[in-house]
DNA sequence: CTTGACCTTAGTGTGTACTCTAAGCTTTAT
DNA sequence: ATAAAGCTTAGAGTACACACTAAGGTCAAG
């Protein structure tokens, strides 16, 4: 399969295709005589992999890993795999913990403000970021 | 002051500094003879306006636009400004939720893997990753 | 036989917020 | 007088995951 239709049946593009061959994620077996790329089926089900650890939140530097681990099994354990999916969920939970106190001070400023059409010459915002510590 | 005694009373680097002078977020006033950076008061104020904007979560692009209003603030309504802060509060959520679905993601996966040390042959992490569409 | 769709490579650009480097001037202390 | 510390600039590097471009080769249809 060339990488055209390859692409289009997972629903990414042929440069996501180069890109994660340039890094060593996916890299088909084969070559045409003209040198255009033939992936097979074994590649595809690697290519799902791929997008299902994306889909939960691995970054590829992290699949790369899993894809070691994966090809490698024996020369790996079950813990290893698991404190990785502890790792990444621990720092996503640190991540989620930020946002949230972001989203809690701007709900904070921004009920506090009058959002009327006049000038913002006394708006509760502006003059909480410039003076006051009123927030967390 | 010169820029670093500026840059120790804020606790930022100087290049922090230099950036985002670059950047057209905070232009010391004056220079010295010598072409140092002289920072003055109404700077140390601006750049303490800049870092709470930050620690609020608004991005460099976010609060240039603030300080334009800030400046300006005749020309801004209230309006504008509590609709900058609930728009970066509602991607913030936005965020929040992407990262929450990953982190049950992780956390279904996590548990349903012994985490011991034999070989990973049967690791149930890797399996639903390689066959099964068991997460969401 | 030519048109158009598809493929190849290498290299550049995007956004975010810095951080670091090199080469050279100024100021301060000894 | 000199050495250390601090300042200047422009420009490159970092992480992440691609998207886009140019210049050219290949393949199937009409
Ligand atoms: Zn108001
Ligand atoms: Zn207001
Ligand atoms: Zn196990
Ligand atoms: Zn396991």
């Amino acid at each position: 399969m060339k990488i055209g239709e390859f692409a289009s049946q997972l629903g990414v593009s042929t440069d996501t295709l180069r890109y994660y061959e340039k890094h060593k994620l996916l890299m088909p077996s084969r070559r045409t005589s003209a040198g255009y790329r033939d992936y097979c089926h074994s590649e595809l089900k690697q290519m799902r992999f791929i997008l299902r650890a994306k889909h939960v939140g691995f970054s590829l530097a992290e699949i790369k890993e899993l894809l070691q681990i994966k090809f490698h099994k024996q020369q790996h354990s079950c813990n290893e795999v698991k404190e990785l999916t502890i790792q990444k969920r621990d720092l996503i939970a640190q991540r989620i913990d930020e946002l949230t106190r972001f989203h809690q001070s701007l709900t904070i400023l921004a009920d506090t403000c009058c959002g009327g059409k006049e000038p913002a010459n006394n708006c509760s915002i502006l003059s909480t970021l410039e003076d006051l510590d009123g927030l967390n």
